[in-house]
Formats: C-alpha cells, sequence, structure tokens
RNA sequence: GGUGGGGUAGCGAAGUGGCCAACCGCAUCAGACUGUAAAUCUGACCUCUAUGAGUUCGAUGGUUCGAAUCCAUCCCCCACCA
C-alpha cells in the first residue's frame, strides 16, 4: 500500500486530526524503519459490554492494523477507579483484581471481533501507575495549570454553571495523558469528546522528551433514538453480543436519516456508495425498508455469520411484516390447572408484578393464543403449548410439568 | 471556618398543613397508523390479595384529628467568602 493510500484510508471518517502532516512523516519513517506505529486505546475496565458505538473507533484500529500497525489496547484498570469526568458519577468502587482480569478478558472476547489479536498489545495501567508515589503525581501534575484543564469544553461549561467539577476530575486527562507517555504512542484515537486528552497526551509527551502522539477523534455514534450518543447507560445501543435477532430488529427500529449513519461509521462504506443508495432511495428505485434490512443483515453478518443474518431478516419478516409467531419462542414449565391471568404473567416472565400485567391487560397487548385479552381476572385453564403473548416482543410457550 | 441555596418517583422539575400516590416535561411501556420505520395521535407509568389497601417526597424523632409541606437533631450536595 502506498503511503497516499494508507493516508486516505486513515483519515477517512475522521473529524479532528493533529495533525496530517506529522501523520504523513509517522507513515513514512515508519515505513523506511520498518517498525509498526503504536496505535493507542484506552478503554475503562467496569463496562465490558462494547457496542456499536466502539465500534467506530475499534474499526479505525482496525484500519490501522491493515496498514501494518500494532494497536494499544490500554484497560484503564486503575483509571477505572477514578471515573470519566462526564460529571455524573464521579466516585466509582474500586473492581477487584478477579473483575479487572474477568473484564479484561471479556474485552478480548469482544475487541477480537473487530480487531486482529496479532497485532494488538493489551496493556493494564496499573501496571505504572499502581506503583508510582505521590511525589511522582505532584511532578506530573506540576505539568499542567488549571487555565488549561478549564480549556477543556465541558470544563468550562460546567465552571462557567456553577456546577461541580471534582480534583480528581481534573486528575483524569493527565492520567490518560501518561499513559502515552508509557506505551509509547504514535497515535491515540478516541471519540470527539477525547479531543482534549488526546491532545493533552501530546503535551506530557513532549515533556518526557517524546514525539507527540497524533490526536485523531472520530465521530460519536447516534443511539437508537437518533438523538443521544449511543451509550450503555441511555438502553439506546446495540451490543457487540447482542443475538442476531436483537442486532437486526434494533437496527431496523432506526430512523431511515439515522440509517446512513450506521452505513458509514460502523460499516465503514465509503462515502460514494452511500451516497448512491441515497440515490436511489430519493428516486423510489429502492424502499428504505429494504436498505435498512441490508443494514441489518451486513450488522449481523459483522458479528456472526451471513446464515445468522438471513436466519435474522427472514425471523423479522415473519414475526413483524406477516405478524406471525417467532419460531423459538422461550418455554416455560407450569403445574398443570387453573390460574389467574395476572400471575401467569408474572409466573411466566412476562410482567414484573402484577400491576404491570394489569396495565398490559388493559392496554391490550396481551393475547393467549392469539385471542387478545382484556379481562384482568380471568382464570385459564392451561394447556400444554398454549402461547402468551405480550406486545409484539414477549413470547412465551407453556409446557406443563409432569407428575 | 462563615454566609446563602438545596436534597421530591428512572431523570428533570412543581408542590410549602387536608382537594397529594403527589401538576408538568423527558425517558419507558402499550394501542392506533406503518416499513416493528421515523413523525404523529391515544392510554398507562410506586406496590398489592385492587372501585379498596399498603408503602413513598435525604434520615430520625416531634407538633397536629391530619405533614412532602411546621419544629428539632443528624446526614449529604452546591455556590460564594475565608
Amino acid at each position: 500500500m502506498t503511503l497516499e493510500q494508507q493516508l486516505e484510508k486513515l483519515t477517512a471518517r475522521t473529524v479532528d486530526l493533529h495533525r496530517v502532516e506529522e501523520l504523513k512523516n509517522k507513515l513514512a519513517k515508519a515505513a523506511a524503519e520498518k517498525r509498526p506505529l503504536r496505535i493507542k486505546l484506552g478503554a475503562d475496565p467496569s463496562a465490558p459490554d462494547l457496542h456499536l458505538g466502539h465500534c467506530v473507533v475499534l474499526n479505525k484500529l482496525r484500519e490501522f492494523q491493515e496498514c501494518g500497525h500494532t494497536v494499544v489496547f490500554i484497560i484503564g484498570d486503575f483509571t477505572g477507579m477514578i471515573g470519566d469526568p462526564s460529571g455524573k458519577s464521579v466516585t466509582r468502587p474500586q473492581l477487584s483484581k478477579e473483575q479487572v482480569l474477568e473484564n479484561a478478558g471479556s474485552y478480548r472476547e469482544q475487541v477480537f471481533k473487530l480487531l486482529d489479536p496479532a497485532k494488538t498489545e493489551i496493556r493494564f495501567n496499573s501496571e505504572w501507575f499502581g506503583p508510582m508515589t505521590f511525589d511522582k503525581v505532584i511532578r506530573l501534575s506540576a505539568n499542567v495549570t488549571v487555565a488549561q484543564l478549564l480549556a477543556r469544553d465541558d470544563f468550562a461549561k460546567r465552571y462557567g454553571a456553577n456546577q461541580p467539577i471534582s480534583l480528581v476530575e481534573f486528575l483524569y486527562p493527565l492520567v490518560q495523558a501518561y499513559d502515552s507517555v508509557m506505551v509509547n504512542a504514535d497515535v491515540e484515537v478516541g471519540g470527539t469528546d477525547q479531543l482534549f486528552n488526546l491532545l493533552l497526551g501530546r503535551e506530557i509527551q513532549k515533556v518526557h522528551g517524546l514525539e507527540p502522539q497524533i490526536a485523531l477523534t472520530m465521530p460519536l455514534l447516534e443511539g437508537l433514538d437518533g438523538v443521544n450518543k449511543m451509550s450503555k447507560s441511555l438502553g439506546n445501543y446495540i451490543a457487540v453480543n447482542d443475538t442476531p435477532r436483537d442486532i437486526f430488529g434494533k437496527a431496523m427500529s432506526v430512523s431511515d436519516e439515522l440509517m446512513w449513519r450506521y452505513f458509514s461509521l460502523v460499516l465503514c462504506l465509503p462515502e460514494d456508495e452511500i451516497q448512491a443508495m441515497r440515490e436511489a432511495v430519493a428516486s423510489g428505485a429502492r424502499h428504505p425498508r429494504d436498505v435498512k434490512d441490508e443494514l441489518g443483515r451486513r450488522l449481523v453478518e459483522m458479528f456472526y455469520d451471513a446464515d445468522a443474518a438471513a436466519g435474522a431478516s427472514e425471523e423479522f419478516a415473519r414475526v413483524f411484516s406477516k405478524n406471525q409467531l417467532p419460531t423459538d419462542i422461550p418455554e416455560v414449565e407450569l403445574p398443570a390447572g387453573k390460574i389467574g391471568l395476572l400471575t401467569l404473567m408474572v409466573k411466566v416472565g412476562l410482567a414484573s408484578g402484577t400491576s404491570e400485567a394489569r396495565r398490559l391487560i388493559q392496554a391490550g397487548a396481551v393475547k393467549l393464543d392469539e385471542q387478545r385479552q382484556t379481562d384482568i381476572r380471568r382464570e385459564v385453564e392451561l394447556r400444554d403449548g398454549m402461547i402468551l403473548r405480550s406486545g409484539k416482543r414477549g413470547f412465551a410457550r407453556l409446557v406443563l410439568e409432569k407428575e
């Protein structure tokens, strides 16, 4: 791959890139010395549940790997104690060694759905922060001024709005920056919200006599709601560990406008291809539903395979387009006899309590063998194979316990 | 340490003695419409053995026939000043 080709590939879809010339130089140097660049990504150890939002960044890392470079994946087991300055949860419970290792394992398994293990180095930042003594911490913090930290956008906003900023949060960017020194990063990748931290890494590297890293940011992916960024806490995400059916179903629920972002940022389709699809939809040549179906299938394929993708698509069409029952309905064992409908809903797991069961029945969401139920007090004579349905997604097949 | 402002259901935010299980918005769930689109409209949204009952408004104790609302003590948060 020529330098130009690499550069084009690596800069695609990026938001910030400090700086292009430096990246060019680094790439040239790496090629000349036959030494791969070190591409850093930091991860919080507390939430090993990767979703498509993370994939945006991981895709970029993979592209670096495809160009022959090495990814340094840092698990912030030390930083995890601090909590990222989101303004919400300032302190997080410290994770035990076992938990950290377990989470790390889970990370590895998920991250390698996208990255090449042979070109990935996994590090824990407790490795260098654990033994660090306080005098070193002070010396490190001497490298930054409060004004510099306040330059960070969200700090500035919160400070202006009289909202609290904990000292610990102030320290966070510094800690992350020091990671870059310790792993000797050539490039650090992150979401646009990470720009400040990435740039601070450059400063701190310079202080330590290193060549500053390239700071590269990727757009933040909107979640299923199309408004907020995809995040676990908002529940608007597609996890890489979701079942094919969930991935597909969730993909189908995004708005038509949003799906293009997914094509671009998650599937990394070239812009001209996306543009062509857009035009096809606009002219009526393709139905948006079919395009979205393609999105769903491609996403499933990304984490599973073509068979799973086709299966998920068919299943979806059967259940939602044709409104038929899904093929695999979870079975629930119950003793034979009569039972109140409300209790049945709860026992089967389709309602968290009788209050919720009532609401669902009153809303007309509950069906027994496809017959809509309206009577809250109904006593149901259980039969083997009876199908209880709640809304569009809740199904249960009853199996009578054998004596 | 001083002064002031706060802590209300998942979040935000009203309510400052009875009409309060607590206005409203967001999120969520369901129904209609559909392409499970999105948008929109409608309803629900503490729990339960359910036209009633029980537990909620930082914690504990008190005043009162009656408290989220008044009093006391305590805990926590924020801003400003030092």
